[in-house]
RNA sequence: GCCCCUGUAGUGUAGUCCGGUCUAGCAUAGGCGACUGUCACUCGUCUAACCCGGGUUCAAAUCCCGGCGGGGGCGCCA
């Protein structure tokens, strides 16, 4: 077909592949903008069929655009013949330019229904091999996945990333309006930050690079180069053969860093009423599809509750687990941790504070309150730790001390560790996960589901 | 790296333990037909599947062996 499409040029392909070019005639009205006042006017609804429910004589076709779905109803005695024989051929997910007029139904959820006077077929829609029309069947992930791009047009899959647009977006501007300035790290790099993670390897002509696992070195650097606060959303890759709900192997990081703090006190701060702001905006701009999901979105009250890793371990211990003090709090404590919050604390925003060193990256700033720990945090949201940060280093000589306490050969940082020697600001700063944010604020069990097209163990496409 | 589970129509499942009644059931999707107020429309009808290879057996979706595929968990982390 599409040889013949090149063959004989331009002229008439739309025709010949029995479809329309959008034309002048473009929508007028999103779906949701059709409500009783606007009764009695003409207007033209572009989208997809979403439902045809065809009785004969009398068909109901719902059809769904960016903004929700609208009905349309073609009566036989009511639309011209031609607009009646092309309703008939239209499959699920055709894509539709309906010109019409409003009409009161009050029969119907939105008040008003569309009589036709003209129906397009702008393309055709091939059988699906998922229901987009949801309720019928359980689809497993797996499945949903394979076929994302229809997934994603399910409206309540689609809501999903509505929130985590209205999330980042409104975090985004808190910081903004806080003198933060976003900033562009590369992804490419020569060495590991932490450690802790792999690291993707790749090519990078004649040498091999890796792909970043984090900003952290690069947003303390640009606090060094006289930037007073940045932050960068962005993705960052972990080479983990981890196969877990909370888990893919790139995701998308929000950090933040700030110069001349007085303490970890003010990283906390500063994400706390971040996160108020979002949620308050978001719960405000994103009403329609927070109902979709089914979530009702409270404000977390500012400030959150604080406690040290080690008080968390105690509370761990009383339900019978032998957690030591130095032990990290494994996603079963959080789980526990996550249940304790909300009746001992009457909060599921908790940051747990007072990590180990051991348990710290070499950057982490030592506590000088709490011998052997640091000045760090985790904020759990309803048992899941969303994000991580901390006070940083800022002093070369211990630097460079806590680099080869953890074994790495400073030698391998210079890059990192030489402006250091020449007036390096205190600060500190954070990494949250936007999708896990996401999949703990609306509930979803996988956070792949939060995950617009996710990397995974073995998924690459698409 | 370690551990557990699992492969049946486009999708989701029943059947598998205890081989025959499976010509493989159901739902949903799809084709065709009927229906002028549906709203996951309804009704009728049709199409469509046992992951691959080998073995045991009179007989294999079912038992055994090998291969391939899929899901989840742990460690690590956001």
């Amino acid at each position: 077909m599409s040889d013949r499409v090149r063959d004989e040029g331009n002229s008439d392909f739309y025709a010949r592949l029995g479809v329309e070019p959008m034309g002048k005639e473009g929508r007028t009205h999103f779906s949701n903008e059709l409500t009783p006042e606007i009764a009695g006017k003409d207007v033209v609804l572009v989208g997809w069929v979403h439902i045809l429910r065809d009785k004969g004589k009398l068909k109901f076709l719902i059809l769904r655009d960016e903004h929700g779905t609208a009905q349309v109803t073609i009566s036989q005695d009511k639309v011209p013949p031609d607009v009646f024989t092309v309703s008939g051929q239209l499959k699920p997910e055709s894509v539709v330019a309906v010109k019409g007029r409003v009409v009161k139904a009050g029969q119907v959820e939105r008040g008003v229904e569309v009589v036709p006077t003209r129906i397009r077929l702008i393309n055709t829609a091939e059988r699906l091999p998922i229901d987009v029309v949801e309720g019928k069947v359980d689809i497993d992930l797996e499945t949903r996945l394979n076929n994302r791009i229809l997934d994603l047009r399910k409206p309540r899959v689609n809501a999903i990333f509505h929130v985590q647009h209205c999330l980042v977006k409104w975090a985004r501007e808190y910081l903004v309006k806080n003198a933060f300035i976003e900033i562009h790290t590369p992804k490419l790099v020569a060495e590991a930050t932490e450690g802790g993670a792999n690291l993707f390897e790749v090519k990078y002509f004649e040498r091999k690079a890796y792909l970043a696992q984090s900003p952290q070195f690069y947003k303390q650097l640009m606090l060094l180069a006289g930037f007073g606060r940045v932050y960068e959303v962005g993705p960052v890759f972990r080479a983990e053969k981890h196969n877990t709900r909370r888990h893919v192997n790139e995701y998308t990081s929000f950090d933040f860093e700030m110069a001349w703090i007085s303490g970890v006190e003010d990283v906390m701060n500063m994400e706390e009423r971040m996160l108020e702001y979002a949620f308050k905006q978001t719960i405000k701009e994103a009403s329609a599809e927070l109902e979709l999901v089914g979530v009702k979105l409270q404000t977390p009250k500012v400030p959150f509750k604080r406690i040290k890793h080690a008080e968390a371990i105690d509370l761990v211990n009383e339900t019978g687990m032998h957690l030591s003090y130095e032990d990290d709090l494994d996603p079963e404590c959080e789980r526990i941790l996550g249940e304790i919050f909300p009746e001992k604390y009457g909060t599921d925003m908790v940051f747990i504070t007072h990590y180990p060193l051991g348990l710290r990256p070499a950057y982490t700033m030592p506590s000088l309150t709490d011998e052997g720990k640091t000045e760090s945090f985790d904020l759990t949201y309803k048992g899941m730790e969303i994000t991580t940060g901390g006070q940083r280093i800022h002093l070369y000589d211990l630097l460079v001390e806590r680099f080869k306490a953890k074994g790495f050969d400073p030698a391998h940082f210079a890059f990192y560790l030489d402006p250091f020697k020449y007036g390096a600001p205190p600060h500190g700063g954070l990494g949250l996960g936007v999708e896990r944010l996401t999949m703990q604020t609306l509930g979803i069990e996988n956070v792949r589901e939060a995950t617009l097209l996710p990397r995974d163990r073995d998924r690459l496409t698409p």
